[in-house]
RNA sequence: GGGCGCGUAGCUCAGUUGGUUAGAGCGCUACCAUGACACGGUAGAGGUCCCGGGUUCGAGUCCCGUCGUGCCCA
């Protein structure tokens, strides 16, 4: 947990907070996002150990670690099952960690409530609701081309895609036409894959070429002819303007193979290398030299190859050019052919494109630009959903095949788990009708080998959280749910997996609203985060500011703002915990008053209504930001009211409500004072969960948090009739100090000269004020502007 | 290249239907042991609201453009 996890999450909470004051009964599970690579790659870390399906399993087997592995240690492979022993194992640790961390920081959530996305319960709605995906037709599985990180091994979707620059080199190569007149010439950064061409490209308005479409060519090499094809996915001013498609080198090459009907001539293997064998038309003694080569390598050799042949033309240019890689790689995506589960979002299917666009205009977004990321996320898919792979620790896949007589799988038939048997492994359970011998033989069957990819059960949190066909009570009361809290940095992800499944199983949106936090950056204004090393742990902070104070530099970001971390924030937050216990402190002092009147008739004097007044309008702001999230907002607004009612109200009838020959009067500001403190109290409360619960306490037997939301005494005062009062002190005190004496210093004599309609209000705040400023007379004179004449009585 | 933010005091940021003299905190300066508070208090200095046009009686705020900066997507 680092400072971007206490940002968020404080947000939510302060919400939640503010909500159950208004009398709700807030559901506010929280979940752990624990299957996936980054358990795997912790476990590997921790035991020294790794995964090998081909392993069988130990019974009680014992890591040979448990934390921090030498260097030097190699890696001890060991079985899926006690891969995942071990995964549960870490899961379980670090789960504690986290929640001890959590409850420090004040998070009000049901522990009860909690999930993992690995847990039972959640594996069992993730393979339900992906069954009922297959039964519905919004889930298939397909052989095809598929982005593939060579170096986890596995398939990876869209979401998790990032273009990083790197540097390449164009290398122009000639493609003899097969009717003998000369050649077209390339520009192409993977000669390696030559052998992989299927056809050649260009704009279909490009005069250049128009003559050549529906040509063939022959390509450099290896001797396959191909055609030449229009489509304007080509783009003229890159290169030559003419390129070539091979299966795969990149995304577009994809899609000019699907639309434009080509066949399939695939040269690359799923660990990085050149496949063995030459694809059928090609030369096989040209591809030889290159088989079973990693990219780099076959990629030197191709050139060296052109050279020697003369096929190069000119010396390679060197370019800056968007590589896809895995979010988490370290090596270019490749795109192999295999066979996925997918589930439709709209990426190959326009009307559901629309309908998720739609949707997402349904929930309400917190900040509302978010909503362009969104759709603008929707608006550029290109491919269906990918949610299988290749890896260990995850969801299985709940689905067998059955095997041919040859012991090949027949994936159109493939058998399903009865909704009532889930959660399945797939891998160690029997379908019904087979008995376990029958595991891989031929005319037995086969149980998918895949788990899912973690946002896939992750998208959906709602029905695992709310118990969805589990404990319907509960579900129908959750669901839809009001708020998805969560940054913005994974709308594409989470956010948009969530809607996606929400659509598939009810046909609306899973929340009403969408609040995005923002990113935590730190003083370079880098986003913080592990892999870049430059994070700050919370515990520190809470015990040098306290937890409050680390909730309110969280809580005065506006919604949806990147926010950098500044401990000077946290000060502020410290100062304005402390400001608050002390003067509850002296409020409460006094005791409470000792008869029954109402406030209308306990609070008779202006000044104290026009305190009131005052936050009546504060109470009323909060309030309205607060229901539309903008906790930040209702902050900023009480905050603001509080350094002025502790500066400026206090202060001014401090003196008034010591003085016991006028009790009526002190008990007025008695009555005010206890008034505003109960209601700030609860303004802060939110945000300052441990103080304000600490000096409510003190007049107090129940807690502050199951306390009703403050709301506007409405006592009819007038909310500027103080102002003039505290502008006249205001110059007093300046007095004072430009004369450099102490603000006790006595004032001889004030002349006040002021617009003759302020004069009935500064004659309603006289009495404070002489008793504030240590004035012993005062004389209030007509004159344009509110203005002062201080003559300090001489010091002692 | 397309989309979306953001440019206000040395720093971090408020400024919500356009309306007196643009605010806060931190930092800085000076002062103050006062009965809630030294984890304090009082006051002060500090701003061509990125720049250039436009709308308007009036623009930090609305419109257009430029520049800078950040993010998302190609």
């Amino acid at each position: 947990m680092h400072m971007g996890h206490v940002f968020s999450y404080t947000h939510t909470d302060i919400i939640a907070r503010f909500q159950r004051m208004l009398g709700k009964s807030v559901f506010y599970p929280i979940g752990w996002d624990d299957n996936g690579l980054p358990t795997e790659r912790r476990v590997q870390n921790f035991y020294g150990v790794r995964c090998d399906p081909s392993q069988h399993y130990t019974e009680g087997f014992e890591p040979p670690f448990r934390g921090d592995p030498p260097k030097k240690h190699r890696a001890v492979p060991i079985s899926r099952p006690n891969f995942l022993e071990l995964c549960d194992e870490l899961v379980e640790v670090d789960e504690k960690v986290f929640e001890e961390q959590w409850r420090r920081l004040g998070l009000s959530v049901d522990w009860s409530q909690n999930y993992a996305t690995i847990d039972e319960r959640a594996q069992r709605a993730s393979q339900r609701a992906f069954l009922r995906n297959i039964e519905r037709g919004e889930a298939y599985s397909q052989e095809a081309p598929t982005l593939w990180d060579i170096d986890f091994r596995t398939a990876v979707a869209q979401a998790e895609m990032e273009d990083r620059e790197r540097p390449g080199a164009y290398h122009k190569i000639p493609f003899a036409r097969s009717d003998g007149d000369g050649a077209i010439d390339i520009d192409t950064t993977r000669p390696e894959l030559i052998a992989a061409c299927v056809a050649l490209v260009a704009h279909p308005d490009d005069e250049r070429y128009q003559p050549h479409f529906g040509t063939t060519v022959t390509t450099p090499l290896y001797g396959v002819e191909v055609p030449v094809l229009a489509h304007e996915l080509a783009q003229p001013e890159k290169g030559t303007g003419i390129a070539m498609i091979c299966t795969f080198g990149d995304t577009t090459d994809v899609t000019w193979w699907r639309e434009l009907n080509l066949p399939m001539r695939a040269i690359l293997g799923r660990d990085g290398r050149l496949l063995a064998d030459a694809p059928d038309d090609v030369d096989a003694d040209a591809y030889a030299t290159i088989s079973g080569l990693t990219v780099k390598q076959a990629q030197k050799a191709v050139v060296e190859q052109l050279i020697a042949d003369d096929l190069l033309i000119g010396e390679p240019r060197p370019v800056q050019h968007p590589v896809k890689f895995y979010e988490r790689g370290e090596r270019p995506l490749e795109i192999v052919t295999s066979r996925q589960w997918y589930i439709r979002n709209g990426g190959r299917d326009a009307d559901l494109r629309d309908a998720l666009v739609k949707l997402g205009a349904e929930v309400a977004w917190h900040p509302s630009h978010m909503q362009h990321r969104y759709d603008n996320w929707v608006e550029g898919l290109n491919g269906d959903w990918l949610v299988s792979r290749q890896r260990f620790f995850g969801v299985p896949i709940p689905v067998w095949y059955p095997l041919d007589d040859q012991g090949e799988p027949i994936y159109e038939k493939l058998i399903t788990p009865d909704e009532s048997e889930l959660p399945i492994d797939p891998s160690t359970q029997v379908p019904n009708g087979y008995a376990e011998d029958q595991r891989g033989k031929p005319g037995g069957f086969m149980g998918d080998p895949d788990i899912f990819d973690t946002w896939a059960t992750s998208s959906l949190t709602p029905e695992i959280a709310g118990k969805w066909e589990e404990d319907s009570d509960l579900f129908d009361r959750v669901f839809p749910m009001d708020l998805r809290p969560q940054g913005h940095d994974i709308i594409r992800t989470w956010l948009f997996s969530t809607m996606t499944r929400s659509y598939h199983e009810f046909g609306c949106a899973p929340w009403k609203n969408a609040a995005l936090s923002g990113w935590i950056l730190d003083p370079d204004r880098k986003k913080m985060s592990k892999s870049k090393g430059n994070v700050v742990t919370p515990m520190d902070l809470f015990e040098t500011y306290g937890t409050d104070a680390v909730r309110y530099w969280a809580g005065s970001a506006r919604p949806g703002v990147d926010t950098a971390f500044s401990e000077d924030q946290m000060k502020v937050g410290r100062k304005l915990a402390n400001k608050l216990l002390n003067v509850s402190k002296f409020v409460l002092q006094f005791g409470a008053p000792s008869d029954e009147l109402t406030l209308a008739d306990g609070i008779t004097d202006p000044i104290d209504r026009s305190m009131l007044a005052k936050l009546d309008e504060v109470i009323s702001e909060a309030t309205i930001a607060f229901e539309s999230f903008d906790y930040a907002r209702a902050l900023e607004r009480t905050e603001a009211f509080f350094w002025w009612f502790c500066d400026n109200y206090v202060e001014l009838v401090k003196g008034r409500t010591y003085n016991e020959q006028r009790p009526e009067a002190a008990d007025s500001a008695k009555r005010a004072l206890r008034t505003a403190l109960a209601a700030l109290q609860g303004l802060f409360a939110p945000t300052l969960p441990f103080a304000t619960e600490d000096a409510w306490s003190w007049w107090h037997t129940t807690s502050i948090h199951s306390s009703t939301w403050p709301t506007p005494s409405n006592l009819g005062g007038d909310a500027t009739l103080i102002d003039p009062t505290i502008e006249v002190l205001t110059q007093v005190r300046r007095a004072k100090t430009e004369a450099k004496q102490s603000q006790r210093a006595k004032v001889e004599s004030l002349l006040i000269s002021a617009p003759s309609e302020l004069h009935e209000e500064l004659a309603l705040g006289q009495t404070d004020l002489v008793d504030a400023g240590s004035v012993l007379s005062l004389e209030i004179a007509t004159g344009a502007a509110l203005t002062t004449d201080v003559t300090l009585a001489p010091p002692d």
